[in-house]
DNA sequence: GCCAACGTTGGC
DNA sequence: GCCAACGTTGGC
């Protein structure tokens, strides 16, 4: 049974993985480990290829959603869970049913001005918006398609 | 660097 | 099941 595609907010640090190594990796395509949150986990499993996200620049200044990204394929699971050197190493995870999954990420687009946190705490629209909640901290987010809509005309702005 | 908010862990 | 302690996130 197929559905509408879906949208998503997913948050880096850019010191860490930033949109521009994202349009710079190998097939524009990158894996999403190191998510060791069960709220996030269950929002990438619950993601589809051809999903749309937006792409959040966190510690960042300013903090801003800075392009769009796609995904690439269901989630499966993270690697690095059961490496012991890992820092995201979970000994408490099972391999014969991993505790953490992940997806792959496919660049889209660079917005010519990143939208930052301030501006969109601006916008009536977007009170109810995941990420304008006091105290949110989930790094991954699902967004509405009014959400997704609007910010798309601020990009174009 | 600070600290508020939140999630997780573990003793009881 | 409660809750204190601890670790992390992320804006500022």
């Amino acid at each position: 049974m197929s559905r509408s595609r879906q949208y998503w907010l997913m948050k880096s640090e850019p010191l860490v993985f930033s949109i521009e190594d994202l349009a710079r990796a190998p097939k524009r395509t990158t894996c999403w480990d190191g998510v060791r949150n069960y709220q996030a986990r269950n929002f990438m499993r619950a993601m589809k290829p051809g999903d749309q996200v937006l792409f959040y620049h966190s510690n960042a200044n300013p903090p801003a959603i800075v392009g769009i990204a796609e995904v690439a394929g269901a989630a499966y699971p993270d690697p690095t869970q059961f490496e012991r050197s890992h820092k995201h190493f979970d000994p408490a995870s099972d391999p014969a049913a991993p505790r953490w999954d992940m997806v792959d990420i496919r660049y889209v687009r660079t917005f010519a001005t990143p939208i930052s946190l301030d501006s969109l705490r601006t916008e009536k629209a977007l009170v109810g918006m995941a990420l304008l909640q006091k105290g949110s901290r989930l790094s991954v987010q699902p967004v509405t398609n009014g959400e997704w809509e609007y910010i798309l005309k601020l990009a174009t702005v």
